[in-house]
DNA sequence: GGCCGGGTGTTATCTTATAACATAACGTTC
DNA sequence: GAACGTTATGTTATAAGATAACACCCGGCC
């Protein structure tokens, strides 16, 4: 249970970042993963990994294809869904439920429950680690007597961008 | 914060029980729940309500509607959309998103994160009540500047009933 | 060459969900 | 008890999301 830190205190983005860099970086890391795997992180899988980082948002397959479609010739719904599904089974990305939509792992090669927040006022989502919501999880389940294989969590709200000015100590 | 008890310590019924009695007291529960509020629980949305609880496994939309559809003349797809609104507005039913299915809400009335374990075997999805995980997602979200609304947290994997014999002391 | 297996292409279809508008039921007011 | 606003339901069509089934291609290997 090798835990870096507890988690990250600031989950959500700057809105203005260098968002190449969150691309690069999950390009690279990706090719890192899959090369340590012995998968292949083929042309068409890369470009929607790409594409999946286009943005903090979570882009639904359908997005996906449609971009897709502008970087090479038309590629049909199964192509984006194999691509997705590689991608999840490598850790590189993961499935936002609640929306039917799909966002990079900020993480990949450290296993862990995903724990998300999704913005409802401007889309983003945004992938938190906290070790001691998955702790809560784990433990609970275990008491349950239920074999834990994949807990998520989702959080629909308002992030701290969005939020009114703030009125009084609510934050 | 009124918490009755820290956690139920047995989310999943056991296989043979009176179901029926689920039913009604969930029926039961959904009329006071209605009253109380002013809302009109009308045929069609108990007959939805009573579908959803049929069994404690998710059912989806168009599985109700089929059924629906026996218990009455056809009813098309907004119909029965409309009513598991209603219903999880009133927060008689819950979404489980990684399935696009429904369940019934164990504790309608006490407001409460949602918090399920679904058997991937059998199909049962049960409602937890763990105030240390709600606890937990709710710290760790406030911390990081998130105006929490609705969170979830869904888990797949085996229930106490469909796990291999159980080897040696893993529970 | 011939075979195998993984990846992709292709077609069709299935499931899930909602938009948009029409009608009916209910409650209130006078 | 007629008129009105409100809420609930009916109806039609379609959007959005996902997968089944089968064909083909390509690289590696014997």
């Amino acid at each position: 249970m090798a835990r870096t830190r507890a988690h990250n205190p600031r989950p959500f983005k700057r809105e203005k970042h260098d968002h190449r860099r969150c691309v690069t970086t999950a390009l690279d890391r990706a090719a890192k993963v899959c090369a340590a795997k012995g998968a292949r992180l083929t042309a068409i899988r890369r470009q929607v990994l790409e594409l999946v980082w286009q943005s903090h948002r979570p882009a639904g397959a359908y997005d996906i294809l449609a971009a897709l479609g502008r970087k090479r010739d038309y590629v049909a719904p199964p192509t984006v869904y194999r691509a997705l599904e590689f991608l999840r089974a490598q850790g590189l990305v993961h499935r936002i439920e609640s929306l039917n939509a799909f966002v990079g792992c900020e993480r990949p090669g450290e296993p862990h429950c995903g724990q998300f927040l999704i913005c409802r006022a401007c889309g983003r989502a945004a992938e938190m680690a906290d070790g001691r919501i998955e702790a809560a999880v784990r433990r609970g389940l275990a008491e349950a007597g239920f074999a834990l294989e994949r807990p998520t969590v989702e959080a629909l709200g308002l992030c701290p961008d969005c939020q009114p000015p703030a009125e009084a100590g609510n934050a």
